[in-house]
DNA sequence: CTTGCTGCAAAAGTTTTGCACACGT
DNA sequence: ACGTGTGCAAAACTTTTGCAGCAAG
């Protein structure tokens, strides 16, 4: 386990010392853009903000909705455009039906075990990975911007935890 | 670069004595599920081997009813979803909005470097990161079954393919 | 005030499904 | 013959867009 962590690899409010709040961050970015800060943008922020894993857009428009809030499908969507340009969050795919986002402003770069029986998720930090990753860029004479890493696994056979 | 190879990894055509023809493997897998080897079926697995690189469902169709045959959309849907199970082809998450496929029956497992400017795309084929995926895989106590590596990169400055 | 934003509902795009008929085994 | 498969068209689903009124800077 030299380079793989298998708890959380970062949460935010680990060290907010060193980061510019998110809020203050897409604020900035909206204005650079002359765009609005909106209280629906507020609001789904600080929704996002509250998930610690991967969500969907209709999850977190029902979330939104849930907190009382009166939002639209479509501005979720619209904002969440925002938030991936503003580099906040990251859209992961995983699945070629709908779209995944993760936060990604102030953590590392996690990548993602499957569990191929159950669809549990275990997110890593492989710095060896991103090393690789950096050399095979190289090596095409690019400049890595980011990347996916998805690893799919099932549990051997006996580990008590047969799905059937 | 000494373990990535920038060429096609492999072309199906390399050495076919090692392998059932894919045609053959089809037919034994539908046979096993009591399911027909139809004509369409026939045709569309036809197709996919000709392709020798990712491809989307409806160029597939496209591509198949160019040769004159009598296909439907829904027909190459189900198809590919039977030539997933066989494991002839893989789905490759590529883009949320589209689903992708690649055929890996016979062939090495392939990643895929992406060139954000242009969305070309570099196939290539690391044993260190299968390495890698597999400790993973084993710190967590699962066996791996597959993987997806997607690394993207852009042209540094003034490589000459100044996008703009 | 000006400009962009929102909600709504309709549109667009991909994938799935129900049904009546046709075809492999 | 039986049980599947097929085409068609409609449905299902996620995401986008046009528009009229609304709100942020």
């Amino acid at each position: 386990m030299a380079s793989t962590m298998k708890m959380n690899p970062s949460t935010n409010a680990d060290d907010p010392s060193i980061l510019l709040p998110i809020c203050a961050i897409f604020r900035r970015f909206l204005k650079k853009r002359g765009l609005k800060f909106t209280t629906e943008r507020a609001v789904i922020l600080d929704t996002v903000l509250s998930k610690d894993s991967v969500f969907e857009a209709d999850q977190l428009l029902a979330e939104v909705q849930q907190l009382g809030h009166r939002v639209s499908r479509a501005t979720v969507y619209r904002t969440i455009k925002h938030l991936v340009e503003a580099g906040i969050i990251q859209e992961v795919l995983l699945d070629s039906r709908q779209s995944h986002y993760q936060l990604i402003y102030g953590r590392k770069p996690t990548d993602h075990l499957v569990v191929a029986d159950s669809g549990e998720m275990i997110e890593f930090y492989s710095p060896e990975l991103v090393a690789i990753r950096d050399r095979i860029c190289r090596e095409h004479g690019l400049q890595p911007v980011g990347h996916r890493f998805l690893i799919y696994g099932i549990r051997p056979p006996g580990t008590g935890q047969s799905p059937d």
